[in-house]
DNA sequence: CGTCATGTGTCGTATATAGTACACAGGCGG
DNA sequence: CCGCCTGTGTACTATATACGACACATGACG
């Protein structure tokens, strides 16, 4: 769908730089799948892994989850949790902000971050 | 998973008692399903049904179509393509939402509902 | 008393998801 | 030149998802 594989290949090759502990068959192992399974997961012939496999990834390569996460096409679970408690109230929330600026869900952040309420 | 099932008979029932064209057989019909499906389902005898099946189901019976997806496990997936422009944004913001009160998610859904940016 | 609609039990299935297992060619280091 | 690590091609599989098709017993109704 995205450029997942892409982008991962793409940050696992610049550690790769630094450190050669980064090949596809030793981060394959550290995350647990086979080598195979990494390499045509980074060349897009077949889909982004699961979310667990793909959170491992993540912390693996130093990069955030969520953001990895979206590239493979899906939602944390956690955040699926907490929507679905109030889902009317935070489906009113999330459309609102669809076209909302950055900034402006930024500052929301940092609201209720501050206690605001 | 939860009382999905029980619910959507629930609510048929009473939908029912005021009009008899509310029976399994007929609101499968309209949703384009088994009857003998529909049947399972509000037995929960199977899982829900899949995201389009139950936003069809909640417009039939009147339900808000975020909370029955909610009940089915789900999470809307319009909302999720929201998330997955901005995952940083918006896993942060639902993050610190999720302990806050009614009252102050409803607040912020005003306070940008009235252009506050 | 026949028929018509109702709910439901049983069995089967198509598609997607998330990988594994194994083998093989290429390059590099000693 | 040999062993080792590298990436990758091929084939297969297990589990979940989301239903459909058909049959059958029951009860109301005209």
């Amino acid at each position: 769908m995205t450029h997942f594989g892409e982008y991962v290949r793409t940050c696992r090759e610049r550690l790769r730089a630094a450190d050669p502990r980064f090949s596809v068959r030793q981060v394959a192992a550290r995350i647990d799948v086979e080598p195979a399974y990494l390499s045509k997961v980074e060349r897009g012939e077949v889909a982004p892994p699961s979310e667990a496999t793909t959170v491992k990834l993540a912390a693996e390569l130093g990069e955030d989850p969520d953001m990895l996460l979206a590239l493979a096409g899906k939602v944390s679970s956690d955040l699926q949790e907490i929507i679905k408690k109030r889902p009317r109230l935070f489906a009113d929330l999330i459309r609102a902000l669809k076209a909302a600026p950055d900034k402006a869900v930024l500052r929301l952040v940092r609201e209720v971050r501050d206690g605001n309420w």
